[in-house]
DNA sequence: AATGCGTGGTC
DNA sequence: TGACCAAGCAT
């Protein structure tokens, strides 16, 4: 591996043992990501797309790397390059992301590769500052991306680095408030000479070995100088603020099917919860239940009969949802109907395929007749 | 600064 | 099995 021998790290003075332990251990031990150059392409010039960064760090954010790597395969697949995502449809990117949750981030991807395609000639700033400027890119992802994508000296801190850095020290000070301290520390590890494998080799470290529970400390390249291991309880970092009780709501929701074996689906308005996706008509969603959730509150008339419940927790909030369903013709105008064999490709959130899927149990069957 | 904003995996 | 939590951003 003479990309490692070579590399001379004397005269940066950012590379500390430290930095230069991670890196060695992430030129081993690194994971195999499909949006990722290994350290060793990269150590010979190969440069990854900065439109696959983005993509992956926007989709990454606050969602596992399991649960993205599929929805990153088909956005690919769907606009192979930026200037294909900006001129897609809006509806289209919102149901190819259905599923993945946050859904403004569906929303500001569409507007972010506007962005870029109109006022930057289809490629991305390469400075953290011009990043930032752009929507859903904030200090995470903005860092993120100079730093992977065109090598900046940007200090990269994810929940993963918050971890790492708060045991690596023994910050006890809580969540959020320790942050800026812990951003300082990054910046002193962040090498000039590889500021992306570095970001990179933290978070590695994070979700591989430090992690939240049962961190893996042998196993660690820095646990010789890890003050929280040197307190024997690493796990008890970091220190958060506690979380809130979760409240309960109520409401119902209307699965109206027409003879042609269709549904009534409508737009949610483009702000807020599950803005801009596809529901059902559903009644407010309220703190009590008081009789506003029952078939007299449908958005119309129908022989409305009941199927059952739902229950689906949101991020700040549980929601239980009476369900229910009803044959009816075609004459509403709350929306449109849309064939039960095409609601797959519709830009339905989880919750409003749980609550359909209570109400025609095999509607998102493969190949649904 | 605190709050709103999804979902699925993990133990 | 319910609580925790994952590569945060916008306001």
């Amino acid at each position: 591996m003479p990309y490692l021998t070579t590399r001379d790290f004397s005269s940066d003075v950012s590379a500390t043992s430290t930095t230069q332990a991670l890196l060695a251990w992430y030129d081993k031990h690194h994971r195999e990501l499909p949006w990722r150059v290994s350290p060793k392409a990269a150590a010979q010039g190969k440069r990854p797309e900065p439109y696959h960064i983005w993509l992956s760090e926007v989709m990454l954010q606050q969602t596992t790397v399991t649960a993205v790597k599929s929805y990153f395969t088909k956005f690919l697949d769907l606009w192979p390059r930026i200037e294909d995502l900006a001129t897609a449809p809006t509806e289209d990117v919102m149901a190819a992301w259905a599923g993945l949750g946050y859904y403004a981030r569906a929303r500001n991807l569409k507007k972010c590769a506007e962005a870029v395609a109109a006022h930057h000639g289809g490629s991305f700033p390469d400075t953290e500052e011009g990043l930032r400027s752009l929507p859903g890119i904030g200090d995470y992802t903005s860092a993120a991306v100079a730093a992977i994508a065109f090598n900046r000296q940007a200090a990269v801190m994810d929940g993963n680095v918050e971890r790492v850095i708060s045991r690596l020290f023994a910050i006890d000070a809580p969540l959020p408030g320790s942050k800026p301290f812990m951003k300082q520390r990054v910046v002193e590890l962040t090498p000039v000479d590889r500021p992306g494998d570095f970001a990179q080799a933290m978070m590695d470290l994070g979700a591989t070995i430090c992690t939240p529970k049962r961190p893996a400390c042998a196993l660690c390249p820095i646990n010789d100088r890890c003050l929280a291991l040197a307190e024997h309880d690493p796990e008890r970092l970091p220190v958060k603020a506690a979380k809130k009780e979760k409240p309960v709501r109520f409401g119902a929701a209307f699965v109206a099917v027409s003879p042609e074996g269709e549904v009534l689906l409508r737009r949610r308005i483009d702000s807020g919860l599950l803005g801009g996706m596809t529901e059902v008509p559903t009644t407010g969603w309220t703190a009590r239940q008081d009789g506003g959730q029952t078939a007299e509150h449908a958005p119309f008339t129908a022989e409305w009969e009941s199927c059952g419940a739902v229950t689906h927790v949101f991020t700040h909030f549980e929601l239980r949802l009476s369900v229910f369903r009803a044959a009816v013709t075609r004459d509403s105008d709350t929306g449109w109907w849309e064939p039960v064999t095409n609601l797959h490709a519709q830009a339905l959130p989880t919750v409003m395929k749980k609550v359909i899927t209570q109400a025609i149990p095999l509607a998102f069957r493969k190949h649904a007749s």
